[in-house]
DNA sequence: AATTAATGCGTGACAAGTCATATAATTTCT
DNA sequence: AGAAATTATATGACTTGTCACGCATTAATT
């Protein structure tokens, strides 16, 4: 038999090619490589981990917040910081504590040592941000996160509004 | 001890509102909602997984293809789909032979089940794409393909790249 | 005051992604 | 031909993210 698995070059380069418009894919991939950016620079800054340093940036910048606080500005999930506190807590890196007016939050604060650990890795994800800087001008930032704005309009909606939106011509 | 945790909301929402502009963390829960969507919509269209509906999607386009080749179109790591693709298998959806021109080489092909599996999910995916096509224009995808190839480019720059690079004026 | 509802957090289970390393097969180089 | 380098795939270990559920605490309702 004359080996009918035939793989074909053309059209496997076709569909590589038409996959860079898939939003979807792009939006894995790019953030993929992304956090893996990320990691190596954060290895070069201490050592922490990505969600360590986004706890620690943000207790730099506005004080002591509650975890619920903490998955707001990360826009991420609060069982992330549920698991991730403990262990920087263990580091001395920051502390936590009850709040006394609401006995369900807790209050966590950067400690000293947290702060020297900001003070090794932020020159480094700063020098990140401005290289960006220079590559997208303020103007084009703006129209990109009008974008981003869009598509996360779009993929918050449920399965079930995309499935009874109704056909257009 | 008057609770000395304070909890300043004002610069809470403020760093919320400023993080909006952060392209790295929009990029991160942009992508989460995306495959959650995704996971969502598949849930309706026969209970497959995200790589698995991939998978699929790409041998019905191209015919068969080897494990690189699925990588490849599919901008992610091969492990991946060394590891879904015994999965399908067992499930009678896709077949594996060794390319005989290549003995290192694992020819992926669609079974008949595998069709059938395909034809159930790719009405529930077109929507979601066709609906997306409602959102933006063809002329606003090129341009935020545009956008996300420049930043595609800068978050595959390694990390010491980035940390060389002249600060500028 | 007592129930009920809502909120904050912890935790188990899972998906999707990465890397590093190992092994087998093929190519290239001397 | 034989040795060395490359390539394709498999696999273990890890991170980031989700959801669902349970428990404790607080808020709302009756």
């Amino acid at each position: 038999m004359t080996d009918e698995q035939e793989r074909n070059v053309d059209r496997i380069n076709a569909r590589v090619d038409r996959e860079e418009t898939n939003l979807f894919a792009r939006l894995a991939s790019i953030y993929a490589a992304s956090r893996k950016q990320a990691q190596d620079l954060l290895q070069k800054g201490g050592g922490i981990s990505i969600v360590e340093w986004r706890t620690l940036w943000d207790l730099h910048e506005v004080g002591p917040m509650t975890i619920s606080d903490l998955s707001s500005t990360q826009r991420t999930d609060h069982s992330q910081l549920s698991r991730a506190l403990p262990k920087l807590r263990d580091k001395g890196l920051v502390s936590m504590h009850q709040a006394t007016q609401d006995g369900r939050q807790t209050i966590v604060t950067l400690t000293a040592k947290g702060s020297d650990a900001y003070r090794l890795a932020a020159p480094i994800m700063g020098k990140r941000r401005a290289t960006l800087g220079e590559a997208f001008t303020q103007t084009e930032i703006t129209e990109f996160v009008g974008y981003l704005d869009r598509i996360e309009n779009f993929v918050r909606r449920p399965a079930n509004d995309i499935l009874q939106e109704e056909e257009i011509e």
